[in-house]
DNA sequence: CATGAATGAGCCTTCATTCAT
DNA sequence: AATGAATGAAGGCTCATTCAT
């Protein structure tokens, strides 16, 4: 029989990850985050040295997620490369939950080299993930490398970008963008 | 005849801007520019109500940098709707002093609706540019929408993603990404 | 049958005991000592009250063992009254153990006034058999209580001076002071 | 016409060196500090970097007054070794406001290196003041040695010792051992 | 206008203590 | 007896803001 841990690390590092998302790292106030738990703050140092190494749990977790999980559950659901593409798309973009998390700590790591070089681990591998799988679309290594490049700017554009499209929604626009980045190239 | 002041307004929005470019909104302390000015920061309160006004000003003077001036001077060099296209991108986009701020406000005004509400004045009128000058390059709409959307999600996401390029610059696959949007649509 | 408990109460006090010498009454707390003892500090409160008690019982263990046991020891090695009494002196104020803990006590005492009585006992406690051991070297009660008072000081200030001795070691003046002051009185 | 500071540092120091006095370092609280002075904590951190920085400059401020001005004060008003041995002694220990202040600085430095060492400092300049006195009273450099730490001794243990002396006050037999350690040593 | 001092709210962290298991 | 979690009261430090000069 497995004690029940009243507060389990695991719900820290969760309510962290979701006011990292919606405020940045200033946010992740201990205080703050023990109010959401329904605990006081002084119980938060059982379970953690410091404020600092929540975040390094927190950003721990979100490595781990956005890198192995993903691509586990993509090719468990299987499909061409392009099905592949954009359901990786979805799930690391689109998701209510992971995507406020990875802009938030894209901000971030433009002012903490730690974070950056975490950042740059995870970018690294969504990358040469999606060099595979434009792999099987073109051969011309250039290519795939502009296209892997754009397909990915075009994903987090899509949510840095506040401007409107008249008559059409961003979603529609995004769609058909993808689009024009997945076919296949012409003969010239 | 111009009263000198010994600490004009401007200084303390140009500090503020740098500020925010360094660190994001939360670093914009007034006691930190004061320091940065060389006087102290009682001083402030003699040119700004609150700390609130100071970021909205800061914002103004972002917005009018942002629009008009870039397109000026723009139109002022002449070119092509490519070299407009590719000038407009690098006065936005790869001065050190513009980049930075664009980056940060971007990131505050996904918690901010204020700030969100002028980053879409400025993205629109951004984009609005860009789909006049996509209009000489190819004519269907929805690419020239989608063309649009492609260049800016470029110029943005290349400061976002923290990916590296085995073999490759950052830049050079960047550049080849703009010829990739830019070129001429062929026949089908 | 002596139950044998897991961690004895005698254990918190040694614990606290050498906190004590090491950092004063503040540097007793509870989780440092059961950090040290290897068990957390919910099991201290099976033992004491509180922190007090702990602190309180601390200074019985102190007391007994600065008193009845020192003399006790001397008097069963025997000797002459100038070999006693540095016994004594070596025996309380000489031993890695006890020493600092009697500074300690000796500090704290000045902010404390039940520590303060306590050390009253113990120190005349001493003064009196001190008394008793120069009776038997000088006749006249103001020499000998002066002489209590001085070697009492000299064990006391030794360990609380800081100054050095060029061409000598502290050892050396300390070992003379007690000469000058052990020599019999020559008539005058 | 010198601007009032309204709580010059020198008052922090002051409240400071009285809270050392009075409860050890760990007294120094700058709440403790801001209420006995009628101000708030906040207004410390205008003066001082932060804590460490007002313990610092106690220090400081102690270790000056403990040597020059000592020295200086006993040698404007004259008179023989004996004389101002007596009082040195007297400005050193027997003040109410000096003497707390050393003892608790005798006892911060058992654990607390760099006061140790400011400690060693203050004693070495105390102690070749006594040598240099004492030289006139006897010639044996031994004998100087000896007596110098006695008188020091003396003066710390006198205020670290609890023990009662039945028939006589503690200041009746300090007298006494003072007069004891100063007179000149006979012939033999 | 600028300064220096002070305020007060807010945050991180520590630690004695309680309590259910 | 001991554990693990939680509480609550401090205490250090930061910073926007006020105000008299």
């Amino acid at each position: 029989m497995v004690a029940v841990t009243r507060t389990p690390r695991s719900s820290w590092i969760e309510q962290g990850l979701s006011a990292l998302a919606a405020g940045g790292p200033d946010a992740v106030r201990i205080e703050a985050l023990a109010q959401a738990l329904g605990v006081t703050k002084g119980g938060f140092y059982g379970h953690f040295a410091d404020r600092n190494a929540l975040l390094a749990e927190m950003l721990d977790t979100w490595e781990r997620k956005s890198t192995d999980e993903v691509r586990a559950q993509v090719e468990r659901e299987g499909g061409d490369a392009q099905t592949k593409i954009r359901r990786a798309g979805l799930l690391t973009f689109s998701t209510d939950r992971q995507l406020p998390i990875d802009l938030a700590v894209r901000d971030w790591a433009r002012r903490d080299e730690a974070v950056a070089e975490r950042l740059r681990r995870v970018d690294n591998y969504r990358m040469e993930y999606a060099r595979e799988l434009f792999g099987s679309i073109c051969s011309d290594p250039d290519e795939i490398e502009v296209r892997s490049l754009l397909v990915f700017c075009l994903a987090i554009g899509n949510h840095f970008l506040a401007a409107d499209h008249p008559g059409r929604t961003r979603h529609e626009v995004v769609v058909r963008a993808a689009d024009f980045l997945l076919e296949r190239p012409r003969a010239r």
